[in-house]
DNA sequence: TGCGCAAATCTTGTATACCAATGGCATGAA
DNA sequence: TTCATGCCATTGGTATACAAGATTTGCGCA
């Protein structure tokens, strides 16, 4: 058996792992089966997650992790820039000892980028802007940070971010090196780039000008690319579903797929 | 019968009014005979704000509006000045439609100043804030700011904030003022001004030091005031209460004090 | 063969029953 | 009189049963 909160933690976990795709089914059933619980635990998870804007819930239909329009997009990036560089900027210069969870968070951050598991690369790379704000002092604000965070890790995944591990990780260690040095002004510099680099990276379509391109651009055949159906990835198949209606699978045989993803 | 997203509403909207004070005990029997629906319901609503830091639970003892420790109040308002800020900050010169909430909002707030509904007064204080957020274009950042305003709001019932209304409003008038006139950094020095003013009328003691300083103030007999029970208010019942515990009453005799609130 | 309608199935929404735990209150002993 | 202890009522926690809506699927008909 499994509480709400745990389970609750894991969605968040998964999605900033990038194992939940937006547009992920999230069944009552499945979910209580899989964590091996009533419904209602499920449902109480369920809603915390909606009152957080992780997940929504389609009447009668079921839940899913959200989709954000691109216009949620630009909400999301704004509001990460807003919090992140205000709080740097209100930051006093940072001791020793602030540091010191920050610097062991780059050298994770690093080690995972030479291992294999990509969802742990994932995870750190995101967490880092909520350990940021722990270190600096404001719980209520690292908590709202993980949330947009997770919001902007599902944005990244139903936009194609083009935006590697690597060059994030290496940003991230020089913001925390400008801090180390005392440097507040340059750390806000850095870390508004850093923002701005990711969101670039967004393929971001003009939809007003052909609502279809979306659409357009995955239905795409790929050259030398076969798409036949095992070579779909979860990820792929959560991707562009402009309704929850299209997430949904015809059938769901196997037990959970993406689903296993929270264990 | 109501839905659950209307009662969270309804709560939100009492404790922006202030007419729910932090530490009240919101019963789910209660609360279901006050809406006319079922418990599940009801835990919905609670659940959700829950997520939203509105209300706490205490296991197997009951749901209560959250009483912010000093710590957390510092971080509510440093969220806040973070967030308010960095919105001004990074916000374009607004045009004439986008102003126009905002002018209204301030009329409305006025008349309030008149007028006696000391809880109409409030909630627009409070409400002028998200309305900003929302002309600045980021819903996502109105809806966290409308928590965080709520939570400040609370803080200010529970450290006897000596703001007074007319000043608020006076306040917020000068910075709409400023923002009509494309003066972004007048608004944000105003802004952070009126933050700094509110946070400064606390009533906060140094419990480092004496860890009884509010116990004590609370306790200290007024003068020529006599202290019978009819003369203390909803909103006295639930100061100072440091724990749950002491905020539950000792009878619950009354269909629902302080919960009319609701209606 | 294609289309439309209807039944079946699956999924969520709501209420309720039952359980466990906490706190109040009364009783009795020191 | 006061304090400790045990019982009882109340309240939240969980599971489940049932209802309602949506989607899918299969059948019949043109």
């Amino acid at each position: 058996m499994t509480t709400s909160a745990e389970i609750a933690h894991r969605i968040v976990e998964a999605v900033l792992a990038q194992k939940l795709a937006p547009g992920s089914r999230l069944g009552e059933q499945q979910l209580a089966m899989l964590f091996d619980c009533s419904r209602t635990i499920v449902r109480e998870a369920l809603m915390r997650l909606t009152a957080r804007g992780i997940v929504t819930v389609s009447s009668r239909r079921g839940w899913y992790v959200v989709q954000p329009s691109q216009d949620e997009a630009r909400e999301a990036f704004e509001a990460r820039r807003v919090i992140e560089l205000g709080l740097l900027r209100n930051s006093a210069k940072m001791d020793k000892a602030a540091l010191k969870p920050l610097k062991a968070h780059i050298q994770r951050e690093k080690a995972a980028l030479k291992g294999s598991d990509v969802g742990a690369r994932s995870f750190l790379l995101g967490d880092f802007h909520v350990c940021l704000a722990e270190c600096l002092g404001n719980s209520l604000l690292a908590d709202t940070l993980r949330d947009f965070t997770a919001r902007t890790t599902l944005i990244s995944m139903l936009y194609q971010s083009s935006h590697d591990a690597a060059q994030s990780c290496e940003e991230h260690a020089q913001i925390v090196a400008a801090l180390e040095r005392g440097d507040i002004p340059a750390a806000e510099k850095l870390m508004a780039a850093h923002i701005g680099s990711v969101q670039a990276g967004l393929r971001l379509q003009d939809t007003s000008a052909d609502p279809l391109a979306l659409l357009r651009e995955a239905l795409t055949p790929r050259s030398g690319a076969p798409a036949n159906a095992s070579s779909q990835s979860a990820l792929a198949q959560g991707l562009h579903t402009s309704s929850p209606t299209r997430a949904r699978k015809p059938r769901d045989t196997t037990p959970s797929t993406y689903l296993g993803a929270l264990l």
